[in-house]
DNA sequence: CCAAAAGTGTTCGAAATACACCCATGC
DNA sequence: GCATGGGTGTATTTCGAACACTTTTGG
């Protein structure tokens, strides 16, 4: 930043906290954790979870913090920064300016109570981005913007691994895309698009009998970030 | 946001600020719109154009009112959020969070003093995310990504027009392209691409006679503001 | 042998690249 | 006319969607 107009100008006080967005699949739909509110304002609607940042802490590191103290697990999960949200009247208290982050990860054993002993659930996403489902101060815009950065981030990236417990199969992955992206894909075209992918998936060698039908193989998460080429959800690959 | 642990921890008091990253293209390169600080920390340090966050206000119209102070021209250019930024010691006078906006405008007139006596120019972005020419703060940081941002906004969206002067030829918006992307590109396959994307362009019917050669028409910017099919700049319809 | 899911091959059509070619203007 | 950039046409190639087909397991 950089002061302003020469003079120092007081800076409005404000109070920084960081939400997480966790993402899982589970039951075959997308699911968000979310913790019911104890406390006013919004006492008993349920919530992102979410705390402020500390002192000598930064952004990412709160949000780490965060993501372990919810979830359990501490370094497993994809965290990327979505946004920071700031209008004046997002908190009845004052001005709080959030910052807010995504999380991926596997169908976790459960929400723990961890440190906080808040009650904590998987929701489905679905209806709560509809709108139906009312939920605390701001989160819904940011469970929308979310969703969406999400959609995007499986197309570019090699992310939606990190939905998958290791080892996992191709169906395993591609399910993810098709609980996320809302529409069944072509199984033999999605698997020679992500074995393709240089550095998307590692053979482990090791296989997977299914309940029924033929034995699969497994992977685990390559090196790669990007996926190139992207993987496009645009009307194309998408079975009719 | 949502409070920790049930009990309310004290907030850490924060100063919470935008900064801004305004694009244009001059001279056939990429430039930023730099200021030069008159204070400390970083006294006669180049820096990007920011302030403080006021009470009531909210962060895009914080940076909105920045944008308008710093270049005089009002709601004419493109206004994104790009990220926040809250490492603990990125300002040595405290705790300061700023969040980062990209905007995109064309060969503005020349950064007007405004309302601000500070020293305002544009500075080829080229040397700057290479890392010889020191900026204050963070601010090479937020450069980087502010321009990786940037580049991948005009494959999958029509922003590239922002940084055109209406009306503007095809040949006008295929330099941003190169120059954003630092390639050249071919004219004849550009021109069908841009021209077919629905609602990118918008035919004025005027024509732009140029030093030399055929006249060029004229276009306004479209109402679309996603591109599909995106403009691909990963190998493909690059020159060779 | 049948069912079921994994995995491969093949065809067909759309789209992109590369480039030849024509157009409209100033000199 | 000629140089210069705008703009169109088109052959070739590449790539993806669709889908038939083969493989491997359990019952």
């Amino acid at each position: 930043m950089s002061e302003n107009s020469g003079g120092r100008r007081p800076a409005d006080p404000a109070a920084v906290t960081v939400d997480l967005v966790i993402f899982t699949i589970r039951g075959d739909e997308l699911r968000v954790l979310l913790v019911e509110r104890g406390n006013a304002p919004y006492r008993g609607r349920l919530a992102l979870p979410g705390g402020y940042v500390r002192p000598g802490e930064g952004l990412d590191e709160a949000a780490r913090r965060e993501l372990a103290e919810e979830t359990g697990l501490d370094g497993r999960l994809h965290l990327e920064q979505l946004r920071a949200y700031g209008d004046p009247d997002r908190d009845p208290r004052g001005r709080v300016v959030t910052v807010a982050y995504l999380a991926f990860g596997p169908d976790l054993p459960v929400p723990v109570a961890g440190s906080d002993a808040r009650a904590a659930r998987w929701e489905a996403v679905e209806p709560l981005v509809s709108g139906t489902t009312p939920l605390a101060f701001d989160h819904a815009d940011i469970l929308r913007d979310a969703l969406e950065r999400a959609r995007a981030r499986l197309e570019y990236t090699t992310v939606a691994a990190a939905f998958c417990a290791e080892p996992f199969t191709v169906a395993d992955l591609r399910k993810v895309y098709e609980v996320v992206w809302g529409a069944p894909l072509d199984p033999s075209n999605f698997r020679r698009k992500v074995t393709r992918a240089e550095g998307f998936l590692e053979p482990t060698g090791g296989r997977r009998v299914p309940e029924a039908g033929r034995p699969a193989a497994l992977y685990r998460r390559g090196p790669a970030k990007a996926l190139s080429p992207p993987l496009l959800r645009s009307g194309d690959q998408v079975s009719r």
